[in-house]
DNA sequence: GGAAGATAATTGCAAACGCATATATATTTG
DNA sequence: CAAATATATATGCGTTTGCAATTATCTTCC
């Protein structure tokens, strides 16, 4: 049970000898080609784009954030972004304020109407997530979870 | 219509409660954003966009296969990958072949110049991988990978 | 304290994408 | 067995995306 053996370690092999469906990356870019290809046709339907639903969904956790880390939390380009919040600004969804300390930086805040709409995004959200661990159990899906958690702080570039 | 839910279950609470940290599919999203550009940033300098790697990578593990399967394993819609192996195969590095009992269906075949392709595209690929878990032993990484084959399963529209 | 460099957000433009449709072939059905 | 329907791939076209450049502001450092 060494890690490191003389000749190529354990990880060091070809995708053909360890198999798609044991490469991790495969499998959570085909589970999330799902999830967001499910939700994103709901929400079309809604008249949202996916950034546009993402920045709903951080802004209802954290209000007023600022653009840049909207973007790394939305995981979207800022350009995308940028041109996100036109469109949710348009609609009345959100609105942006410039920071108070740095007059470069602006803050987005929902308004009202983008917490109703936030509010008839999240239960397709749920719906789908809930899929997605059907038959897991709860400690299961914690550890998980967890392993998820240390695999973000792995290869972040932010402190977030 | 399904099962009927006197009051709501534990997971049917809002974002904001269990926190944008805790919700699966956030995170994954942030996780794989960071290893998609980080290896299609590879690529690029290899003059590959995410389609075409994503088909030489399927393609090494399961050669000669029907487009209409690659598009689901490279999580690609067919129009993007039909593009994408246009231009594979103008540099030669994949051959089409009708199949021989529908011709309809087409097979997609990795040339040598294709093989070759993948071979200096894997270790980039293999880095990220360890990148992502780093730290973490090989009994959770098993129990993360096989959590994840159940998700799959539960959610793709494909019996693959 | 002012020039040089860094950072925040936006925007112009070309490339990539996805939907809907077209074309060809298979399969089902009356 | 011909017509209707389904499936496989390719393509036309409008939309979205991402890169690079732009504008504005802030920070550093001589």
């Amino acid at each position: 049970m060494t890690e490191n053996r003389e000749v190529s370690p354990a990880a060091a092999r070809r995708l053909a000898e360890m198999g798609l469906e044991n490469f991790a990356p495969y499998l959570m870019n085909r589970i999330m080609g799902r999830y967001n290809a499910a939700i994103s046709a709901e929400m079309a339907k809604l008249g949202l784009t996916t950034p546009q639903m993402r920045s709903l969904a951080v802004l209802s956790v954290i209000d007023g954030i600022l653009i840049r880390e909207l973007a790394v939390y939305a995981v979207v380009q800022q350009s995308t972004l940028s041109r996100a919040l036109d469109a949710l600004h348009k609609d009345g969804l959100v609105r942006r304020q410039t920071d108070k300390t740095d007059s470069r930086a602006t803050r987005v805040f929902l308004t009202d109407a983008g917490r109703d709409a936030y509010a008839k995004l999240w239960p397709h959200m749920e719906r789908s997530y809930d899929a997605m661990f059907k038959g897991i159990d709860e400690a299961e899906k914690a550890a998980f979870t967890s392993t998820l958690k240390t695999m973000l702080r792995n290869i972040r570039k932010h402190d977030f």
